[in-house]
DNA sequence: TCTACATTCTCTAGTCACTAGAGGATCAAG
DNA sequence: CTTGATCCTCTAGTGACTAGAGAATGTAGA
């Protein structure tokens, strides 16, 4: 049995994000000590790995938590969990073309700066007048990733 | 002088969020009429059409502060703009990336599912098993887009 | 003028997947 | 016995909105 942050350590999910789980009722409450402290089986760890790995690959908590339900009922086909998976795939897939399209407006509208004042810049004026632009995302189009990562580099 | 729905229609901004623009201090709050309803100026109009318009691009509500400060300032050089732009496409660039490596990861997954029961389901082996992948957004990864979009066609 | 209905107002709370911090208890080593 | 590490619960903050309550105002037709 391993404390909190023994399983933080071995999973790469941080303590606060394994209670949160808990929480949300992704993993069982696990054991505890008299004093009340957390305590996981090699099981739980199981668990929390793979809630990370999942997660890892863009799965949505909502999702993870149809897979690990599914992946405790071993009898089922694994139709369901197939379908969760490339559903997964797809919206990958098409986050890809958006950002796509996306960079080429992008780049576009940087090549077009020739320095100067800002009176003339032409990246102001491409941003101002949506009309000239091949408006690339305009209806369900993507939006910047709020934060990139738990352990990527953070510039404060 | 327009109200505000009739804004909301021109730029293709929600009315609320056009609200929370004024809130956040990205637009100046505008003129009212006797009765406290929001009147907008084409100035206005433009405002946030250019606003619009760079989201729609992905860049942050703070990117767009900077941008519009510049723009209130005609005389700076250009070189500020460009490089809020720059940093941006290679942020879209380095997503692209990430989320080709997450592709490939995904796909590889969902191509070794054979179908049959969930116990010996290799989608489920491949996400408890991360020894067994290229670790392809181990750190600095990418996460889910939290909500596609305004307009985006919404299941509920 | 009355009545519908549309539009607008302010305010609060919810979304997602965490993260940060306060303020306190417990544990292990020296 | 003290120090520092680890843990506990709880609340609030992030980004960029969206949803809803409850009330006031505007407008068009009968």
């Amino acid at each position: 049995m391993l404390a909190i942050g023994a399983v933080a350590s071995r999973t790469g999910i941080k303590i606060p994000t394994i209670r949160f789980y808990e929480q949300e009722g992704l993993i069982e409450a696990p054991a505890r000590t008299d004093s009340g402290r957390r305590l996981y089986s090699d099981e739980d760890v199981r668990r929390l790995s793979f809630i990370r790995h999942a997660r890892d690959l863009g799965f949505e908590l909502d999702d993870i938590r149809s897979l690990l339900d599914l992946s405790d009922q071993p009898d089922r086909t694994c139709a369901d969990v197939d379908q969760i998976a490339r559903l997964h795939l797809s919206e990958v897939e098409a986050r890809i073309e958006r950002l796509r399209a996306l960079k080429r407006e992008l780049t576009r509208i940087v090549s077009s700066c020739a320095g100067g004042r800002t009176a003339e810049c032409r990246i102001i004026e491409a941003l101002a007048d949506h009309g000239r632009c091949e408006t690339p995302t305009h209806d369900g189009r993507e939006r910047k990733a709020k934060r990139s990562s738990a352990r990527a580099p953070k510039r404060k």
